[in-house]
DNA sequence: AAAAATTTAGCAACAGCGTTGCGTAATAGG
DNA sequence: CCTATTACGCAACGCTGTTGCTAAATTTTT
C-alpha cells in the first residue's frame, strides 16, 4: 500500500504497476505500447513483462505483424489470475460481488441482514457468502482479499467502525482485524461512497480525472476521486455531502442544521415531485463543481436509480447551464455503469489496487523540533 | 516537478527532498533525526547530507553530546542559500515578497497597478519590483524563480491566463511564457487561493493535513490542500467556493444562480451586519467540512481581516457546534499567520517546492486501445 | 532464390541508488 | 589507561533501469 522509504524495490513495484495499468485499460498491448505510455526503455519493459508473465498476471496473446520486420508479441492481462471479493454492507442487506483482476464483476448476490445486526452476525453472513463464491471455480488460492464498503463514520486507516449510522451494535468495532481473523483473508475497510468512486476510477483507467460519485440511497453521500486517488479527508469522514446547507431558511435536518441538501431533497421526494428533487440534487452537484472543479460526475444509489433519466437530465442540464460560461469547463455526467454493484465492486477493486495498483509514497511525518 | 518514469534518479531526488523537509520543519536536526523520520539507513542519510552540504543547502551547526559516545553532528538549513520571489496580482495592486528557503518572508512591497492594466504593464511592474528586491543583497544568483498568484480562471499546467475576472486585456494570455522571456527567470503561475494554501502547508510541514484557505476579498474563494498537495481541479478552476448556493430562494448572484454564498454574504456586509456576514460564511465553511472533512481551516483576505475576531469567532463556533457530535472530528480554525502576504508568499513557496519539495510521480496517461 | 532492409527481442556490461558489514573516530566512565 | 558507547563512513553488494550491441523474424528488393 503506502510506504515511506524510497528504495529500488519501490521502483520495481511502481513500474510493474504501470504495466498492469496498461494491461487493465487496454484489451491487448505490446512492448511498444508500454514504452510509449511510460517512457521506460524497451529493455526495461521487457524485464517487467517477463516478471509479470512468470507470475501469471499477463500472458502472450499472439503477434502483430507490423508490415515489415519481426512481428511484435502481443500481451493481455489474465483476468482470472486474481480475484477479490467486495462487500457492500447496508442497514438491511449485504451485497457480495466477485471481481477479477480486470475489474469485471463475475457474480453478484444480495442477502438480507437481521434488523440491527451485530458484528458477529455480519461476520457469519460474510463467511457464508464468501465460501459460496470462492467455491464456484475453486478460486480460493487466487483470492486476494475482501473489501468492505460500509456506512460511516469509520476510520479507514485503522479498519475501525466508529459508529455506523443507525446501527446500535457498532461502536468502535475493529472490523478489519476481527474479519481478517474470522475469514482468514486480508480485509480492507472503507466508506461506501469512497469504495464506489474507486470502482469508477479503476474501470476508466489512469486518465480518469477528478470525479465525484453522488449516491442517493437512504441519505445523500458523495465519494471523491481527487488527484489520482480517493479522497477520504482527515478523519475518513469526507462525503457527507447531503448535510451541506443549500437553503438557509429551510426545514431543520436530523443533523441539527437547517436546509441541508438531504432534507430539502427528501421533502421534494415525499411530495412526489421527483423532478424537483432532482433539480435540488443538481444544485448540490453544481456546488461541488464550483468548489472542486470536477471532470466527472457519476450518479448512483437505489433511490436515484429508480428515476435514472430524471436525475441524469436534471444534473446534466444544471451542469451544462453553469459551464455555459466557458467552453473549456467540460464535465461529464453519467449514471454508474455498475448500477447497484458499484459499492461492492469498488470495495473489491480497492483490495486489488493495494496489490496491483500504482503505489503511493506516503510522506513521513516529519518530527517537530 | 512531476515526472513519469521512475528510475534511480527519482530515488535520489525523493529522499533528498525528505531531508530538506526535515530541515525546513526543524530548526536543527542530526543524522538520527532523519533516520527516524524517513526510515532510511544511517549510511544512506549520510550520503544525502553530504550532497546537500556540498550544494550549500544545509550546513553543520555544532554538535550534540549524547552524554556518552561520539558527539552527533547537528545540521541546519541554510535559509539564505536560495530565494524565490512571489507576486500577488490583484485588480488594482501588485504585491511582491521575497521568501527564503526556510519559508520566511524577508521583504514585502505593494505597488499600485493601472486601472485595467495590460500584460505589458504588469510585466514592467514585475520587472521593476524584482530588480529592487534582487538588488538588496545581490541575491540574483540565488534566486530560484518567480511565483505568480492571480485571480482566475487560468490554466496552471500551461501557464495561461484564460480570462482574469474583471480585467479586459487578459484573454488567453500565456503569462508564464512571456514572463519567463521578459524576466529571465523560471515562472510559476497559479490561482491566488491555491498559492495561499500552499503557503500555509509549507510553513506547517509535512504533518499538515487536508486544509482549506478561505479568502474574503472582492469575492469569496477557497484554496484546498488535499492529500498532501494543492488541489486545483480538472481545469485549474477549483475554489469558486463563493458561488455555491446556500439559499435556494436567495437573491440572484452575478453568476446567474440564486443565493450564492457570496451574494448572501455581500448583502449582510452591505447592511453593516458583519456578525451576520460572518455567520453566513461559517455555514459555507461547515459545508466544506461536511464534504471534504478537513483538518484545518485558515481564514484570510482583506475584507475578512478587517474584522478578524468576528469571523474567527463565528467560524470556530459553527465548526465546534457541528463537530460536537463526535470527539474525534477535530478541526483547527485559525487566521492566516502571514496576513496580507499569504498569496504572494505562497506563490514564492510553490517555486521553491518545485525545486526542493517532495517530487510527485505523475501517472502516465494510459493510451486507450 | 538470395540479399537487403526493417522491426522486434534480449543478452551483457554499466551507472547509480540504498543496504550491509565492518572498521574508525570521539567521548565518558571506570 | 582501558573499556563501553555512540557516531560516522569506506567498501562491497544487490537491485534497479540504461546503454551498446547482437540475434531473430519478417517483408521488400535484387
Amino acid at each position: 500500500m503506502t510506504r515511506v522509504t524510497a528504495d529500488v524495490t519501490f521502483l520495481r513495484g511502481y513500474n510493474q504497476a504501470l504495466v498492469m495499468a496498461v494491461g487493465r485499460t487496454n484489451r491487448t498491448f505490446e512492448r511498444a505500447t508500454v514504452v510509449e505510455a511510460t517512457g521506460l526503455t524497451p529493455q526495461a519493459v521487457s524485464k517487467v513483462i517477463a516478471r509479470l508473465t512468470a507470475d501469471g498476471l499477463i500472458r502472450p496473446a499472439g503477434v502483430r505483424r507490423p508490415g515489415i520486420g519481426k512481428p511484435a508479441v502481443v500481451y493481455e492481462l489474465v483476468p482470472d489470475s486474481r480475484y477479490a471479493i467486495g462487500a457492500h454492507v447496508a442497514r438491511r442487506t449485504l451485497r457480495l460481488v466477485l471481481v477479477d483482476l480486470a475489474g469485471a464483476v463475475h457474480h453478484s448476490a444480495v442477502s438480507p441482514l437481521p434488523r440491527d445486526f451485530t458484528p458477529e452476525q455480519l461476520l457469519d453472513a460474510l463467511s457464508a457468502g464468501i465460501d459460496t463464491m470462492a467455491g464456484i471455480g475453486d478460486l480460493r488460492s487466487r483470492l486476494t482479499g475482501l473489501g468492505i464498503g460500509m456506512i460511516g463514520p469509520l476510520d479507514h486507516a485503522n479498519g475501525l467502525v466508529r459508529d455506523a449510522h443507525g446501527l446500535r451494535h457498532w461502536h468502535d468495532v475493529p472490523l478489519r482485524e476481527i474479519a481478517e481473523k474470522h475469514l482468514g483473508l486480508p480485509v480492507h475497510l472503507d466508506k461506501d461512497v469512497t469504495a464506489g468512486i474507486t470502482a469508477e476510477a479503476w474501470r476508466h483507467g489512469a486518465t480518469f480525472g477528478d470525479a465525484a460519485l453522488i449516491m442517493v440511497e437512504s441519505g445523500i453521500g458523495g465519494g471523491f476521486w481527487l488527484g489520482g486517488a480517493a479522497h477520504r479527508g482527515a478523519h475518513t469522514n469526507a462525503g457527507e455531502f447531503g448535510h451541506t446547507v443549500v437553503d438557509l431558511t429551510g426545514p431543520r435536518c436530523v443533523c441539527g442544521r437547517h436546509g441541508c441538501l438531504e432534507i430539502v431533497h427528501h421533502r421534494a421526494t415525499e411530495a412526489g415531485d421527483t423532478a424537483h428533487a432532482a433539480r435540488v440534487l443538481a444544485v448540490g452537484v453544481v456546488n461541488l463543481l464550483q468548489t472542486l472543479d470536477l471532470a466527472h460526475v457519476v450518479l448512483a444509489g437505489a433511490d436515484l436509480l429508480r428515476h435514472p433519466q430524471t436525475y441524469l437530465a436534471a444534473v446534466t442540464e444544471a451542469v451544462g447551464a453553469d459551464a455555459r460560461r466557458a467552453d473549456w469547463l467540460s464535465t461529464t455526467v453519467a449514471l454508474s455503469s455498475l448500477g447497484a454493484d458499484v459499492i461492492a465492486a469498488g470495495a473489491a477493486m480497492q483490495v486489488l489496487d493495494q496489490h496491483y495498483g500504482i503505489p503511493e509514497l506516503a510522506h513521513p511525518l516529519i518530527v517537530g523540533s
